[in-house]
DNA sequence: GCAAAAGTGTTCTCAGTACACCCATGA
DNA sequence: TCATGGGTGTACTGAGAACACTTTTGC
């Protein structure tokens, strides 16, 4: 198997983290540090999202899967397209157009922006080449390229996304409480919800299962843990045709 | 300005027009035809999507917006980016081999597919170049490419984006009445709708305005007709958070 | 016993749904 | 006067939203 880079076509991707210590939603990052060639000045010095030209015997799925694997390690995860960037000055602000020229792929980019959500559990960072670091929505670094743009338009498709369909439970360990599941939503969404309303709809929920276990290790009255079933959620789900416009 | 076009990146636009009086959802495509160098043989004879390669200094919008306007003339209508398709195979069956061959474009393409909903009144199919033909959704005629897929997934998205927003309404003339919007509904969704139900949720949304109008040249009681604001729609939208997954 | 978070019930309101007949018009 | 499609009203049901206190546990 030949691996040709295409020079035109990239993918990026944003990967969703969600911390239940600090109740926060982050975004794992990779850093960009550039110094000039006499090592007196920093040229860049910020963060992007990981990503990777497309080979030619790839499809855009498999190029995101595997610049996934290569930063986190991580195989079967949550994963959406969700939009390809290619405005032709999307490459070309200054710190950008040094760093190409250190990299050399020189060429106008389209990207193909996934995002993904994994278990921050399961990501472990210190373990890879790139000191990627988790950094929370709501207190982002400096980005570089057009990462920024990217980002906030995964957010807002997550936050649509999370509504219709139960992909929070990516996020979350497999066994897990109704709190978190709530903080997660609260966290998302950056609104309240009230929690007797929420518990109820929640555990009413075929595919919410109680666990015959609870929380261990915790100062305080220790919570049913439940996990999500994904095979009853697509038995039962059903397509409804609610016009809310 | 140059117009160098991109060799591996296209964009593809599925078009969405509606006719009232068949009640049917189509979709405008354009006719491929090859004959052997003798002219003894038909080679290729099916219809494919409008769609070209994007230009160095465009943005993927512009360029989907180019294509539109190249074979419909029209400029503004309702667009969407749903989807790049990026299979290394995907113009590779034999007929698209031929095809590819003769027009001489013959690198791996990523497509950048968009859908544009129209008014199927605005379209002249007989003033374009491209033998341009309208196709009931239930009804398409052998396609080329991977124009299929697109279609459907194009089509999936529309189903779902039409329940979330006003963008029916695209689809119809600016004056409609209410049984035409339930008929739009009914022919997207392909599902039956309480036409009492319906019209009452219709008439209470503020930005349907009830037209000093009815319809003329109709052989039995004229209908109330109606216009859709944009503006207040736009006014009164917010949010809802309603976790319906 | 106290701090901390888990867990629990009721009422109201509103939107969705089911359902069948009369009306206005042009031919 | 009749054929055609336009237009109307009511009762039921279920889900969402508002709202505050008791319970369990570890320390």
């Amino acid at each position: 198997m030949e691996f040709i880079k295409n020079p035109n076509i990239s993918v990026d991707c944003v990967v969703f983290g969600y911390d239940p210590k600090t109740k926060s939603l982050n975004l794992l990052l990779i850093k960009r540090y550039l110094e000039s060639k006499d090592g007196s000045e920093v040229l860049v010095d910020d963060y992007v999202l990981t990503g990777y030209h497309i080979y030619e015997h790839e499809t855009l799925d498999d190029s995101a899967t595997r610049v996934l694997k290569e930063l986190t390690g991580l195989t079967n995860t949550y994963k959406k397209q969700f939009k390809a960037f290619g405005d032709p000055n999307r490459l070309k602000n200054e710190k950008d157009m040094l760093w190409i020229d250190n990299e050399a792929f020189n060429f106008r980019t389209v990207t193909i922006a996934y995002y993904f959500l994994v278990k921050t559990e399961d990501v472990d960072v210190n373990k890879n080449k790139y000191q990627a670091k988790w950094f929370p929505i709501t207190d982002l670094p400096e980005l570089g390229f057009d990462h920024e743009k990217i980002i906030l338009e995964a957010y807002e498709d997550l936050k649509v996304k999370c509504l219709a369909e139960p992909i929070i439970f990516e996020l979350l360990p497999d066994k897990f409480t109704i709190n978190e599941v709530q903080d997660v939503y609260q966290s998302i969404l950056n609104i309240e919800i009230d929690n007797r309303n929420f518990r109820r709809k929640l555990i009413n929920k075929k595919y919410i299962i109680p666990l015959d276990e609870k929380q261990v290790g915790v100062s305080k009255k220790p919570a049913q843990l439940y996990m999500f079933s994904k095979d009853i959620y697509e038995k039962m789900y059903q397509k409804n045709y609610l016009i809310s416009m």
